[in-house]
DNA sequence: AAATGCGCCAACCGCCAAGAT
DNA sequence: AATCTTGGCGGTTGGCGCATT
């Protein structure tokens, strides 16, 4: 495009060449300069050059001052940005190598889109280098159906991050930082436990048949070089209301929703009144033609009142369902027993993703995510007396009680969950009134811990809420939500029980 | 050969946070 | 304390070039 005709003579510039005809050239063809108008599109050589010179001179920064002191009619952003994104002379030029493309990938896996993060692990690549990378690799893998992460890299983000956390703890190795490396975040006060993952996943390993911990692993040395496990998620925002949304909340109890943080967004942003959230799954709908007209199988017809349960599935459907392909083939690439596997339909039950064609968006949910979601949802239903459905039934059926459900069909909680776990996007604050209703639609009570007396503690340290990212299929562990048990004892025992609970019911459906 | 679609990527835009005034 | 300035970030846009039809 632009760049590109200017490419070779911004090379020729960005090397030191100056051309002081090309400066006044530059200077001269700005009829505007500084008359106040500002130029632009694509830089030229000229203009380049001026910059150049004038970084040379004055250093970065002070990005207004280019236009005052060099005469280049180029706002101060737009100087920064050409600098950065082009002249820098440490930039490295060309495509990714496989060993960048490897590394973005993790990193996205442990960020999402922190692109100048993810930069800043990839010296002499800008962030909108890595960022257009990632989009244009999103929209190959969109086309083909193909999955985003590929297991190895989910594997070792789980892993890794767990360490990583480690490292992040008042106890551990400050000198680690390996890929959070510039996380400007904390955990304080989140003790880890020695805990395996796959204790939680081979909770029920009869349910698959196989141990969770294949479950994980069996995609590990798969042939398909994009067999990955999870999705894009789309990161939040900005969730700078998460603080004020859980005030006092301990951030890994509040950070341990990583699995719907936009949910519990989306939920902030839209949800009046209180609602029983529990999983959704029902049994008696698991396959979709059982469907009423509209509604989602399994648990997305929880949150679906609205337009996208009364809408085709199809279409619109495309944009929102998880990345995770499913289809048999690529459960079979990753190694594992075709039939041991939970059902499509049961697995779409978790994640939503419709036993119907391949569909393919990075833009939702993940596995584990949704798994554990669920999990959460299961048992948070289990607890909460304001659940109206027996805890011995599948959860799931209560959805059509919901209010959501059915009151209000326009509700933006009819979203699909997995649009709404992955791809909603609050569209502005919310408010500590609606805080109350989530906690009430979560059907469990968010258990504040006092880990820092001072709620606005993480507030003020730079966002540790809004900064992470809690779409990052770590995000579990970043915060806890493994291995972190709270001093209410229940976390762990909870997640487990839930998930046990939800792959049993799985299991169960599996085998009907 | 022309039309169309798609990939790529530079640049812009809006928003936000931090610092300065 | 309020306002302004600056820099940074992430999302989006739009144009060029290539491939396909």
């Amino acid at each position: 495009m632009m760049g590109k005709a200017n490419e070779s003579e911004d090379r020729k510039m960005s090397e030191g060449r100056l051309d002081l005809a090309s400066i006044e050239e530059a200077c001269a063809g700005e009829s505007f300069e500084g008359g106040g108008h500002l130029k632009k599109g694509p830089w030229t050589s000229a203009e380049d050059a001026i910059l150049v010179e004038y970084v040379k001179k004055h250093g970065e920064g002070n990005w207004n001052a280019v236009q005052k002191h060099s005469g280049l009619s180029r706002c101060g952003k737009s100087c920064r940005l050409r600098w950065a994104n082009h002249l820098r002379p440490d930039l490295r030029k060309g495509a990714f190598t496989p060993e960048e493309e490897r590394r973005i990938i993790e990193l996205h896996a442990r960020m999402g889109n922190k692109w100048a993060r993810m930069a800043a692990e990839l010296p002499g690549r800008t962030d909108n280098e890595i960022k257009n990378y990632w989009n244009t690799r999103i929209k190959r893998l969109q086309r083909s159906g193909t999955p985003i992460y590929p297991p190895d890299v989910c594997l070792q983000v789980l892993n890794g991050s767990q360490d990583d956390h480690k490292s992040t703890l008042p106890t551990g190795d400050p000198h680690h930082h390996d890929l959070l490396q510039g996380d400007d975040f904390e955990i304080p006060d989140v003790k880890f436990k020695d805990l395996d993952l796959h204790e939680y996943l081979s909770y029920s390993p009869k349910l698959l048949d196989i141990p969770a911990s294949s479950f994980l692993k069996q995609g590990v040395g798969s042939s398909h070089p994009y067999n990955y496990m999870f999705p894009t998620m789309h990161p939040l925002k900005r969730l700078r209301e998460s603080e004020t949304l859980f005030p006092g909340l301990d951030v890994s109890v509040s950070g341990a929703l990583p699995v719907f943080n936009h949910y519990v967004d989306y939920a902030y942003e839209n949800v009046a009144e209180p609602i029983n959230l529990s999983s959704s799954f029902d049994p008696d709908l698991d396959t979709n033609d059982q469907l009423p007209s509209g509604v989602l199988p399994g648990s997305h017809a929880l949150l679906n009142g609205n337009s996208s349960s009364s809408k085709p599935i199809s279409g619109a459907m495309k944009l929102e369902l998880p990345s995770l392909q499913y289809s048999e083939t690529q459960l079979g690439s990753w190694g594992m027993p075709a039939s041991p596997l939970p059902s499509l339909e049961s697995f779409d039950s978790f994640i939503q993703s419709p036993p119907t064609e391949q569909t393919h968006s990075p833009r939702s949910s993940g596995l584990l995510e949704a798994i554990l979601y669920e999990s959460k949802t299961l048992k948070c239903s289990k607890n909460s007396p304001q659940q109206t459905s027996d805890a011995s039934v599948m959860p799931g059926a209560v959805m059509e009680s919901s209010p959501m459900n059915l009151g209000e069909p326009n509700s933006p909680l009819g979203h699909s969950s997995a649009s709404v776990f992955s791809e909603y996007t609050p569209l502005s604050g919310s408010s500590m009134d609606e805080h109350q209703s989530v906690e009430t639609m979560l059907g469990c009570s968010i258990m504040p811990k006092t880990v820092n007396q001072d709620p606005t503690h993480y507030v003020k340290k730079k966002g540790i809420s809004n900064q992470r990212d809690l779409t990052r299929p770590d995000a579990l562990f970043d915060l806890g939500w493994f291995g972190h048990s709270n001093e209410h004892g229940s976390d762990q025992s909870t997640l487990t029980d839930a998930i046990g609970a939800l792959l049993g019911e799985d299991h169960s459906n599996r085998n009907k």
